[in-house]
RNA sequence: GCGCCUGUAGCUCAGUCGGAUAGAGCACCCGCCUUCUAAGCGGGUUGUCGCAGGUUCGAUUCCUGCCAGGCGCGCCA
């Protein structure tokens, strides 16, 4: 499905190569056209600033090579008007109707108005969270719950084939600490040094003794290993619990000791060894990642003869691979960076293109602010905010949406107060709202006997400006869905969205949509009973790429 | 010391494949519900785009240096 945005880009470019053709301009057609959305309504519906970037080439006037643009595009039948501005601005107004004929299209695709092809059939593993089964999902992985999320279903949408998968670093000391913390406080003894503290360890302790009285009577090793078995299940379970109530979901849920247990970690250290960049010295395996940019060579087995972390990470790459992953993308917190180096480093190692089959992308912290104050968080002193807290605190959409609301490699800032507020500070209300205002709108048609049938649409009855306004809006929306997914970034979406409701609000005040009182259903009520049901689709399906709900009345 | 991220309006932040007068919300002021959801709309006020150079017809956007803030640099996990 070419959209107009295309079609005309396409038109563009074939006019520039007809004027190369004819003589009257030298140089080389670009590869692709890119239209803008000017600011200034007034500077048309597209602009193109192709004449500008064309004109030192050909070593012409900008105004001249725009004059011949446009002079090619006079035939363009969705074209209305070309005018050229300033420097040499090619501003284009379309046909109103053939504007129009975009209802259509959205009333036909449905739900799959938006979605692309730029992405088919790569296979994407997208990797998110990755938490330690030792405790609550805490603030720290709120912010790639509701992105991780999104990002998937945005690169589903670009036509990719994505498995969301959540790693469980269910190996390593951690988890032994965790084990004892647990043994500890169910027998009533102290909990190891830096071992792990809370409210929750009691629950575990308390719930294991439920389910198994007889643990206590087990000899000293096994009963350790008894209690960090148990306690990792019901963790585990209650992480995968809190993710399902935030709309969060995985298709694997990778076990690090699953790994080992596979021989996973020997088959890649073999592959990489056959590769020729793993060296031992002094009884240690290493592996020499400095040989692609990475500023130290990387120990995977210690000279004691255990293996590191980075092992795994290893063995987890060439794991993804194997399955069939073109691309891997990981997403990470700040404190993560210094991996993206090693992680390449190992792709490139392995054989791979790192700048292609791996993807690192950095989320910056979140902070959170409340009653003015910034909530200080300590594992220490037991002040962490879990996901659950905060879901119960603001609810599940507006905690995603304004976790999604923001480029991940900024900070942000969450101030509980604002997200508990239904006003204009909390954008989500602002487009759910637009959809429930819609919603609103057709439930009264319906009683009014109107008729939602495509058929009947007339697309020469929308010449108002806000008409004009919303039709160009939702034309954007399957731009920025592709662009979300090509720069991995949903909020794109979310910022869409807010711009869409506020251009529908603005229809919805100078456009009456219903015949008011005796007045007969017009062809021009009919028309925009259309846009707008289209308009409500294209918010429904934005939402549903931030898993946020779209609510028929609020 | 080295590396990653950030610095845009009083506040919270968008934006930039280099382009026309730099945007939104909040805050402040003024209007709009005897007919579709006022959680809305319209208007007004608000800027050395951190600083200094460079590339360019054109830089808030790209490059270099500097300043400020956040985060990180293990044969830890």
């Amino acid at each position: 499905m070419s959209t107009q945005i295309e079609i005309l880009e396409e038109a563009i470019k074939a006019a520039i190569e007809r004027a190369i053709a004819s003589g009257a301009l030298s140089g080389k057609a670009p590869e692709a056209i890119k239209l803008d959305r000017p600011k200034d309504r007034d500077h048309g519906d597209y602009a193109s600033s192709i004449a500008l970037q064309l004109a030192k080439p050909a070593g012409m006037n900008p105004r001249d090579v725009a004059v011949i643009i446009a002079e090619q595009l006079k035939g363009v039948s969705d074209i209305s008007k070309v005018d050229i501005a300033g420097p040499g601005f090619i501003n284009i107004t379309l046909n109103r109707a053939s504007q129009a004929a975009l209802v259509q299209t959205i009333l036909n695709a449905k739900s799959d108005f938006g979605n692309g092809t730029a992405l088919a059939g790569v296979k994407i593993n997208l990797e998110f969270i990755s938490a330690n089964p030792t405790g609550p999902l805490h603030l720290g992985h709120t912010r790639w719950a509701a992105v991780g999320d999104s990002l998937g279903r945005v690169l589903t949408a670009a036509g990719a084939k994505v498995t969301r998968e959540f790693y469980i670093n269910d190996r390593g000391n951690q988890m032994d600490l965790f084990g004892q913390s647990v043994e500890a406080v169910a027998l009533g003894n102290a909990v190891p040094e830096n071992g792990y503290q809370g409210d929750y360890i009691k629950d575990l302790a308390q719930e294991i003794f439920v389910q198994n009285s007889e643990i206590k009577n087990l000899p000293d090793e096994e009963r350790f290993i008894a209690f960090r078995e148990a306690a990792y299940k019901l963790q585990l379970k209650d992480q995968q619990r809190v993710l399902d109530t935030f709309n969060t979901h995985f298709d694997v849920w990778f076990s690090e000791r699953s790994l080992h247990e596979q021989g996973a970690v020997e088959h890649g250290m073999e592959k990489l060894r056959a590769k020729g960049h793993v060296f031992d010295v002094d009884g240690a395996v290493w592996l020499r990642t400095t040989d692609f940019g990475d500023d130290k060579d990387r120990v995977m087995t210690k000279s004691d003869g255990s293996l590191t972390y980075f092992a795994s990470d290893t063995a987890y790459y060439i794991n993804k691979r194997e399955r069939g992953f073109d691309i891997c993308i990981y997403m990470l917190g700040a404190d993560h960076h210094g991996y993206i180096g090693r992680l390449k480093a190992t792709a490139a190692c392995a054989g791979d293109d790192p700048g292609y089959n791996v993807e690192v992308l950095i989320g910056q912290l979140v902070k959170i602010m409340e009653g003015g104050e910034e909530v200080k968080l300590s594992k220490r002193a037991g002040t962490i905010i879990t996901l659950e807290e905060l879901v119960e605190k603001v609810g599940v959409d507006a905690a995603r949406y304004t976790l999604i609301r923001y480029p991940v490699d900024t900070p942000m800032v969450m101030d509980i107060d604002i997200l508990k507020r239904n006003t204009n500070e909390n954008p989500v209300y602002y487009v759910q709202y637009a959809h429930a205002r819609i919603a609103a709108v057709l439930r009264n048609a319906l009683e009014l006997g109107a008729s939602l049938n495509l058929g009947d649409f007339d697309p020469s009855q929308l010449v108002h400006d806000r008409e004009n306004e919303l039709l160009a809006a939702l034309a954007e929306f399957p731009r920025v869905v592709a662009s979300a997914a090509e720069f991995r970034e949903p909020h794109r979406i979310a910022r869409y969205l807010e711009e869409l409701a506020g251009t529908y609000h603005g229809f919805y005040n100078d456009c009456r949509v219903l015949p008011m009182g005796d007045e007969e259903l017009s062809a021009l009520h009919t028309a925009r009973l259309l846009l707008c049901t289209a308009t409500k689709q294209v918010v429904h399906n934005g939402l549903d790429l931030l898993g946020v709900s779209a609510p028929e009345r609020m």
